[in-house]
DNA sequence: ATGGCACACGTTATAGCATAACGCAATTGA
DNA sequence: TCAATTGCGTTATGCTATAACGTGTGCCAT
């Protein structure tokens, strides 16, 4: 459980929704995040995917795209590569058994797919890499 | 468009759904698919999701995570790397204003990854990779 | 040949994920 | 002050995916 480092700019919808994802043990689906909100007066999905949009653009929340689900940002200090807050590319392993999350960046890999893509004159915007499998705990 | 290398093996549903995708110039939902085969008798979406998952199972289509979506695999000869039809793992750029999409594999960003997975213990089974951007046709 | 098994198929219903479109309120800055 | 921007709440809708049921067919071990 990390200490709740939490921008102030954010506004109450955004706060409740990025305290919600760090208090969990792994990715939540925005309606399971609109349930456990809905004591604090959520009442529907746009709420959810309205704060998330802006978290996720803030660089403090991933999408994770193979399980429709969404993180909060393991890399609370700074930035290893500049970019402010943010890393190049970030890369998750998923456990398919006990669901935990790992995000790690590998700049090797980030650059390999930056040459690839100059190489086609192809301009990324996002990258998206996810390995499932299953971890070290659950694999004992 | 490729010549229609159909595996005999593949049923009649099989079949339908993969010249659908092979047709296509794009990525195709599942209910775009099965709109397109309405004429051939496919009513329902689980009649589409039965064959696009022996398909992928097959090697012969991919998903694509980001688009919620799937796509005939570009390479259709061999392998480069042993594992039959397959490859190791296959990444895709897409370009987010014609919707077309690049097929590619790149060993050293495979073994950077395989590489990361050991060293933390996991073990993966499947890698997705997908840069969204825009690609050299558009952006000229 | 016959009983059991595996597999593809068809259908209905339902679950899960995401956004459109409307209107209102607060903030900011020209 | 007025207009632009941003966040918010609500209703309705659309898109993506699977559960659960039953049918038919081919295979092959007994």
């Amino acid at each position: 459980m990390n200490a709740p480092i939490v921008n102030p700019a954010l506004t109450k919808n955004q706060s409740l929704v990025f305290e919600a994802l760090d208090r969990a043990d792994g990715p939540l689906s925005a309606y399971t995040i609109l349930d456990k909100l809905r004591d604090h007066g959520f009442r529907a999905p746009l709420q959810v995917y309205r704060a998330l949009d802006k978290l996720t653009e803030f660089g403090m929340v991933h999408r994770l795209e193979s399980l429709n689900a969404f993180v909060a940002c393991a890399h609370r200090e700074s930035a290893c590569c500049g970019k402010g807050h943010g890393h190049g590319t970030v890369a998750f392993a998923i456990c398919e058994s006990c669901s935990q999350v790992l995000e790690f960046h590998d700049h090797e890999v980030d650059h390999h797919l930056s040459d690839w893509a100059s190489s086609k004159g192809f301009k990324p915007s996002k990258t998206t890499i996810e390995i499932r499998g299953i971890c070290q705990k659950c694999a004992a």
